[in-house]
Formats: C-alpha cells, sequence, structure tokens
DNA sequence: CCCCATATTGATCGCTTGATCAATACCCGG
DNA sequence: CCGGGTATTGATCAAGCGATCAATATGGGG
C-alpha cells in the first residue's frame, strides 16, 4: 500500500501544464491567500509532483508575482466592464464605489494587503503591485477625467488637485476600507454611504448624482459577480 | 577558535531580560518588519542564545503580537500628545492629518500592513490588531465627538453618519494612504491638501478651519518627530 | 566565602520551505 | 508497432523555522 499511483501518470503539452499551474496557483491565492503559495501545495492542487512545478516556473517569487497580477487584472477587467455599462460618469462613480466596497471581496483585498506586505522580499511582486496599482488609478483617473469634460465634475471648485491626485485619493480611501474590513468585518454599516460624500466632494459634485440607483434604496442592489458568501463569515 | 565565546556570559534578573527581549522585538520590528521577527533574530539582537527567548517568552506568535502592539500604542500615544497641544478641536483634525502622512512613518506603516497579512494565521496577532484599530478609532471619534459639541462640526450637513462612522473612514483612508506610500514612494503630492478637503467634506467643516498652520503656506510645517529619512529612499 | 537556586547555553529534534537531478515512463512519429 | 524525445517523478539537499532540555556557570544570600 505504499506505491501503487492512484492516478497513472498523464503526460501533457508544456502549454497546457503551464496553464494548469498558473490556474492553481491563482485559485490558491484566492482561497487561502498568497502565503500559501507553496511549491508543494500548488503541486498538490495540480495533482503532480512538486519537482514538475519547478520545472515549469523560475522561482516560486515569480508564480507569486504573477498569480497576484492575474488576479488583480482580472478584478480591474471586470469592474471595468460593469462601469461601461454605466452611461454617465458621475454614476460610474457610484457604481465603482458600489462594486468596490460590496463586502464579498474579501479574496482579493487579501491578495492586496499580503501583496503590500510580501513586497518586501520579492521584488518580482512588489514590481507587480506597483504595476497593478498604476493600472487601477490610470482606470479611475480615466472616469474622472471623462467626467470633468463632459462637465459632470468640477474638481477646481474646492482646491488643488488634477484626476490624477484624486484618482490616488480615492483608490487609497478604498483600499484601506476593503484592508478594514478584512480584520474587523463589518467596520462601520455606512461605508458606501460615507464613501459617496467623499467622492462627491473631491470631485465636486453632488452625491445624488453619484448614486448609481438613482435615490432608490441601496439595499435593492447587491450583484455580487464573484462570492457570494456571507459576509461576516470566519474563513 | 571555534568557541571561546566574545561576551562572558551575564546573568541578568527575569524582569530586566524579558524588558530586553520585548525591546529588541519592538526595534527589529519596526527596522525590518514583523516578518523579521525570529526566534534567533531576536537573539542574536540581544546577545543571547536562542533558547534563552524561547525560554522567557509563550510562542513567537505572542512575541510577534505584543511587538505590534507596543509599536502601534506607542504612536498612539505620541500622535495623541501632539493634538492634546492643538486647541480647537478643527485643528487637531488637521494637526493628525499632517503628523500622521508626513511621509517619515513607513517603519509603522510596515508594521501596520504585516499586521493585517499575518493575522491570517496568529490568531493573537489578530486579536491585538482588531484592538489597536479600536483604539485609533476612538481616539479620532473622540476629537470629532469633541468638535461637534463645540459647534465646530456638524455631522447631519450632509447625510446620516455619527462620529464613529466617521472617524473609521478617516481612519481608513489614512491607512489607505500610507500603505499606498510604502510601495510607492510619493504616490500624489499633494495629499495632505485632498485629505483635509475629504475631512473636511466628511465633518462638515470648512478646510481652512481644520489647516493646523492657519493659511501659511504647507511646506513650512515640516517637524518628523522620530524619523527624519528622506522620502523616496529605497528600503 | 562559598554554595546552590536558577539564569543561560547550545546542541538537537521535527518540520517546512525552494531547488536540483538522475531515473522513469509516456506517447507521438516514423 | 516500436523507439526515442521528453514530460514527469520522487528522493534528496541545504537552509531556516520554533521548540525542547540536559548541562553549565553565575552571582547573591546565608
Amino acid at each position: 500500500m505504499t506505491s501503487t499511483p492512484a492516478a497513472p501518470r498523464t503526460r501533457k503539452s508544456p502549454v497546457e501544464r503551464r496553464a494548469e499551474i498558473e490556474r492553481a496557483a491563482r485559485e490558491l491565492a484566492l482561497e487561502q491567500g498568497l502565503a500559501a503559495l507553496t511549491l508543494r501545495a500548488v503541486a498538490a492542487r495540480v495533482g503532480v509532483a512538486s519537482g514538475l512545478v519547478s520545472h515549469y516556473i523560475d522561482g516560486m517569487d515569480e508564480l507569486v508575482a504573477s498569480a497576484f497580477a492575474v488576479i488583480v487584472a482580472e478584478e480591474l477587467d471586470e469592474v471595468t466592464a460593469l462601469l461601461a455599462g454605466e452611461p454617465a460618469a458621475a454614476r460610474r462613480v457610484g457604481a465603482l464605489i458600489d462594486t468596490v466596497l460590496d463586502g464579498g471581496r474579501d479574496d482579493v483585498t487579501l491578495v492586496w494587503v499580503q501583496g503590500w506586505a510580501l513586497g518586501t522580499g520579492n521584488a518580482a511582486l512588489a514590481a507587480a503591485v506597483r504595476e497593478q496599482m498604476d493600472a487601477w488609478q490610470a482606470m479611475i483617473a480615466g472616469v474622472i477625467s471623462d467626467g470633468i469634460a463632459k462637465g459632470s465634475f468640477d474638481l477646481a471648485a474646492g482646491a488643488s488637485g488634477d484626476a490624477d491626485a484624486v484618482a490616488w485619493q480615492l483608490l487609497a480611501l478604498i483600499d484601506g476600507l476593503n484592508a478594514h474590513s478584512l480584520v474587523r468585518w463589518q467596520a462601520a454599516p455606512d461605508r458606501r454611504a460615507l464613501t459617496l460624500r467623499v467622492a462627491a466632494a473631491l470631485l465636486g459634485a453632488d452625491p445624488s448624482a453619484l448614486s448609481a440607483g438613482g435615490d432608490a434604496d441601496p439595499a435593492s442592489r447587491s450583484a455580487h459577480p464573484r462570492s457570494d458568501h456571507h459576509p461576516g463569515e470566519n474563513p
């Protein structure tokens, strides 16, 4: 009973195997965090020997970095696509806030926080983190610039601050709120409303103009694209 | 030349030794992050055998958690003391923002971020993180409540939101901005001005009322309490 | 002054990590 | 239908981790 491998050795094309490995890394990171991305853990998930994983990647650092990049870029694409459905720039900001604070994205938030933490001591990961942060900021800045061009926003209303700076500010708030909710489930019940106020103040717009659902009650909108687990669960 | 210990074995009182160990842990965490808090690393810093550290603590998890708590509580005390010198509540908010965003606190920020990240898999640390987050939020909420009582702030001006919720929001923004600056040195040059605008919007106050230096130019105020290294250095 | 309670040592265990490589076995092309 | 190119294995190494404990040596109290 020592040997007798349950599954016979299967031989796949390099590209296919590489894809399997990267997919396993992505899933593992989402389920248990970047820190769980171990050579053996990835191998076990794929169902191959640890040596095979080593053979296809060059260094765990690279695999961790790419897993981070894939996960975060994927989410950015998802949110970007969702915002594209919103006609007015003001509503896009509201939809962004709604989506990204919906409480069902703890998995991605953990990846973000661990990315910041593990960036020390993993140069590849640190580079990926910077890159993805820039991508997110660029997306938000684009929405803001569009709103300015269309006359929805008026940044000069308050003080200095171009679209770039405001986008950074907004992204920081989002990241901070999500990081908090990762540790303190339900930090504040009305994060959404307050964040809308903040965004409105930064953009020189009316809070009600941002609110994606018009003036309907906020509870009626609850589309969780990926995760449907109840917030408040203990992972 | 294998043996011959350079320093002869010195024998100290348990309380003294324990203090040494905790001090070393604190310093190491500030210099290299919580992840560097290794049994052997702490022992080496104190200048004792690794076994001695084990003898005085119960588990590295506890030591890491206590180092986190000490560092963060220390900073909270420092900031609280600094705010006490500010007479008006509005100015206290401005001083808080100035102090906590001065760019010279990357060491503490790294501890925060690693606290969030390592909280998974270290229950004691997770508890300490929650506790310190609550303490910070309580301090900010206190300042806000005081301002409301004194008539400086008017939370009802915008929408729902008590002092607690606004304090969480403000803390999240601060944490997010600092986390960003940890990875992207100098994310936005005018974080301070924008944060003041956000705070003013949340509190229903005038931005200029918060600004600690009155209406002087912001560049004239640059007191870095602990670190004086130039932002933009590569650690 | 010297003795013994005890602070301290450092070797050691068991475990996990990433990485390497000779040996193995699969499966496509001829 | 086989042979060989190569995908795959799994044992193995060195390093680092936390934890344990018999052995040692220190210095204050009797």
